[in-house]
DNA sequence: GTCTATATCAAGATAGAC
DNA sequence: GTCTATCTTGATATAGAC
């Protein structure tokens, strides 16, 4: 994750913002481009379709995740609850960090829908976030309630997303992260 | 709930197959008329528009699961187990119909992003599914707890939708289904 | 690297013949 | 009620000047 090519990875925040906000199918080129001070023909420069930009969105986002999220659970320093629970926050940050009003959207399943190239990157992160959350529950419980209490977590924070963007409240996903913390008990 | 105007109806069904195979976005009015046999002018002699034909679909789906899902939750001709299994293997079935290989989206979270109208509807289709959850649920448990578990169930099954989508299985959902029927021992 | 201009195309929607 | 034909729009993408 080098930090160079600061332009290209200021476009790809500016069209995270747009996805999450509105989706990949209600965002044009030029409003991406218009929000980074640019002229839709200029994005070309940079990406190669709108479809390769979608790409890099989210393998940007896959990568700050790996970075700043998953990462909490494979940090010995601290306890497998406080590593829960740093995961558990820090996505939560994300996933609800309040744009212009809006909840930010799933972006993956969203555009899972669109063609299988993008669902199976959008594997790598869930299989990602599968792992860790499983690595958590695994000091605690065997491996194989482990996988399926991973599952669970993931799927009930993903349906909560989703509730939460439906009736714009952030109440769903607060309630299903104190429930899963319990569940270190 | 009428039987009348079977055309609009054939249409309506036509057009909630390919919706929930490749979402609302992905599927044209052409695409939609030809399922049905007709060309895409046609359909505007029963739709003035595309959202409006979305919008008859998204309460037809509302009105089969009043009457083939939602109203298992308030026969008292079966214990509560037996309502609730009855209306999550209903559920399950629509959820998972496959069509061509794919299982079934859900329209109504990949649509709310839409616009504010369709998000409103939607929410009327889960409101309704909420209490037919929590009805059940306070047989057994107190009310508040009830509709927590309720809001709860709602989302792992729209999470657990999501992943059954995304890794084309239908193990998640299968899962959550037999762990939501055990909180009611 | 960004611009202007334009090509290309597909979609939603309408008008009017049959 | 369905057709053909067309309008209109807005989107992706490209070409070439600066």
């Amino acid at each position: 994750m080098p930090l160079v090519k600061t332009d290209e990875q200021q476009i790809i925040k500016s069209a995270l913002k747009l996805f999450r906000k509105q989706s990949y199918f209600n965002t044009s080129m030029a409003e991406i481009a218009k929000s980074s001070g640019l002229l839709k023909g200029s994005l070309y420069h940079y990406f190669t379709s709108k479809e390769d930009l979608m790409k890099k969105v989210i393998i940007s986002v896959h990568d700050y995740f790996k970075s700043n999220v998953f990462s909490h659970a494979y940090n010995d320093q601290w306890s497998p609850k406080e590593r829960m629970s740093k995961l558990f926050e820090s996505a939560s940050h994300v996933f609800l960090y309040k744009e212009d009003g809006t909840f930010i959207g799933n972006i993956g399943v969203e555009s899972a829908v669109m063609s299988p190239e993008f669902a199976e990157i959008i594997r790598y992160f869930f299989l990602d976030f599968f792992h860790a959350v499983k690595t958590i529950y695994h000091t605690v419980h065997p491996l194989e309630e482990s996988e399926e209490l991973a599952e669970r977590a993931v799927a009930e924070i993903e349906g909560s997303l989703m509730l939460c963007r439906l009736f714009n409240t952030d109440q769903y996903l607060k309630n299903t992260m104190k429930r899963l913390l319990k569940r270190l008990d």
